[in-house]
DNA sequence: CATGAATGAGAATTCATTCAT
DNA sequence: TATGAATGAATTCTCATTCAT
């Protein structure tokens, strides 16, 4: 382990790393923003980074490195559930919260916008974010539709539509018309609602209740 | 009518705009490189069109205007329709192929990937786009509604359900993978079938034939 | 003689390199506007002037020729006149209006911008205009001293010591302070006679009545 | 205090922005050469003063300030004086030595060739200058003429023919004729003394010596 | 002679990165 | 490690001037 001293410089550069390029693109990011924000030098930055692209890279995949814990707890209870619609419903909504909330979506944006620049960056956040949640939730899916409690053929594809279902509407907008979108709680709660309304009427093993 | 030949040099450096803008971004697009594409000189460049700014929004709202153009004609079948499931069927597949096909997703990422420099420009690109075609779609689903064919409560929110199940795989994978992704027709068409069933479960009116 | 449409051609060229070159300069003006202002094509420019340098030190140079006939008239009078004070008056009067009103004292300007870039050209307007003023004057004095008519013992002092005390203020503050600044008849008349005064209380022959 | 390093770079860009200005003008000036002259870097240069424009200001004002510290100290004098004649000859040669020896002459031809450029800059040259010493003056003709001293009915105007008399045939022609132009000490004395005699011809009280 | 484009070079300004203190 | 400056290359945009039609 490093010196504290050290490893807060580190931690301060990567804070504040994060948050120019979040609100300046990697290109509009400098360098000496970077080091005033963080209060430390350039020279502590090109010391422990490398470079600019080092630094960019190293804090996107960081970021990523947090991301399917916060989901696994989520679908995590899924797979023990008995009451499949109630439990889908909870996930959805955290979903919906998880991604819209935080700086999540901004990073989202920022990692498209630079998969240019970055290709590796854009498979890796990708593999690592949305290909880890949908196979986290494939499996699960899976495990349900054996247990009699979902109607599932293809767990992926399944895996997939209830993500979307769930997501798209908000996570769409983000992408075009950036930060000045703000969705109430109303609205995000009604897309995750009526999203799994949908996957359910797919997905709800035959013969039960219908839709609604 | 102007000029043959100013019109086609025009053209030219449009095209040209559009070629390298999508290779190397905003940023990583070098107006001489332009030129040079264009077979014109920079002079004519920034005569006509003023600057790399203006230049950027010219092409892109240019694209802008056929968009719709293309999406109206699969809708407007959809409308008359007698027989929903297949015309569905047929809409889902012509939308998953104009976006993945051409330049429609690079272009899509390259307008969010300069949201936050050209703000409007994701504006005006959402409303015409995604925007627009939901609009289209809800319009059409009411009446469909209307005429005992589908059963749908909240057409906007259909609509952007149909859209997102069909579309939404290929389109994110490519947001972040960029252009060495390929999709096969097989994936396509299966994408743009499962999605139509999901759709159709939900949508489709009570009492009707179940799924699968 | 050339034909007549090259030389009216000739001609507009000339009064819209004026213009441009008056209102913005010798680096402001482009000599795309000078040809849009004459209504005629870069390539006439350079087929008749040879270069925008060349182009410049023309205008400049024909605007010199008519400087001193417009000042010779004016003190041809004051040579012949037996009234010297109410002819100097009246000559004050012409002089602070020739210089102030039309575009002289813009050309001026122009020229003292531009003498580090053209050396020759403000000398050439030096020799041509003040002192060529100061020499015909100079040589008026001396004719009145002789007459008995003035007291001068250095003519080539006393014309400038005529010259600055009639137009220094107005012409001083249009050389910093631009083309917004307007100077009423009544101002202009009161620089003149006040001027006129001094030059008379130090130059008037001795004996004759006193100042005011 | 700013450190003494900074402070000195600072001071040496100043000093050759000043050399390379009035040697080229403001569009001959290139930052390249500024940078060389200063033995500093162009990123200094920015850093420091943002722009070529704000570095040309920065240098222009930054000289007006110690302009009427040095004439105020000349017409201190004269408001104190008993012997007004022997004093104002005395203003008189300072006067003219301030303006044509140092850099003064070919400031105050910067400054004339840029006002169309940087008009608050001519504006602000001449309020602080001319104006300035002007007003200085005239308060002080005023004050004399309370003295029975002098006989200045209209101070400023006075005060404006004092000073044209005395320094409008160098300032003018170095105007024009530029850098070339020396003048003798015997010259700059003749034109001081010659139009202090004038000056004094007019407003000398009444009743006292004539001229020469 | 007018139009429009091409050439070809120049200039301000900006940065990532490195060096010195 | 923080500070300030230096380096050195890029890049947009601008023009005078020339060519072609």
């Amino acid at each position: 382990m490093e010196s504290s001293a050290a490893e807060q410089a580190r931690q301060r550069i990567m804070e504040a790393a994060m948050e120019v390029f979040l609100r300046d693109g990697y290109v509009g990011a400098k360098t000496d923003e970077i080091a005033a924000v963080a209060g430390s030098s350039k020279q502590t930055i090109y010391k422990r980074f490398g470079s600019k692209d080092k630094l960019f890279e190293h804090i996107v995949l960081d970021r990523l490195e947090g991301i399917d814990k916060i989901f696994r707890e989520a679908i995590g209870e899924l797979a023990a559930t008995d009451d499949v619609e109630s439990t889908l419903r909870d996930v959805a909504h955290r979903f919906v919260y998880l991604l819209t909330r935080s700086a999540q979506l901004r990073v989202r944006r920022l990692v498209i916008a630079e998969a240019g620049r970055f290709p590796h960056l854009g498979r890796a956040y990708f593999d690592a974010g949305p290909e880890r949640v949908h196979a986290m939730l494939a499996s699960c899916f899976a495990q349900l539709t054996d247990r009699g409690l979902l109607q599932v053929d293809d767990p992926d594809l399944a895996a997939n539509h209830f993500t979307w279902l769930v997501v798209s509407i908000p996570v769409n907008k983000v992408m075009f018309c950036g930060d000045d979108t703000e969705f109430s709680a109303a609205e995000l709660d009604k897309y995750a609602d009526a999203g799994v309304e949908v996957f359910l009427a797919a997905y709800r093993p035959q013969g039960r209740r219908a839709r609604r």
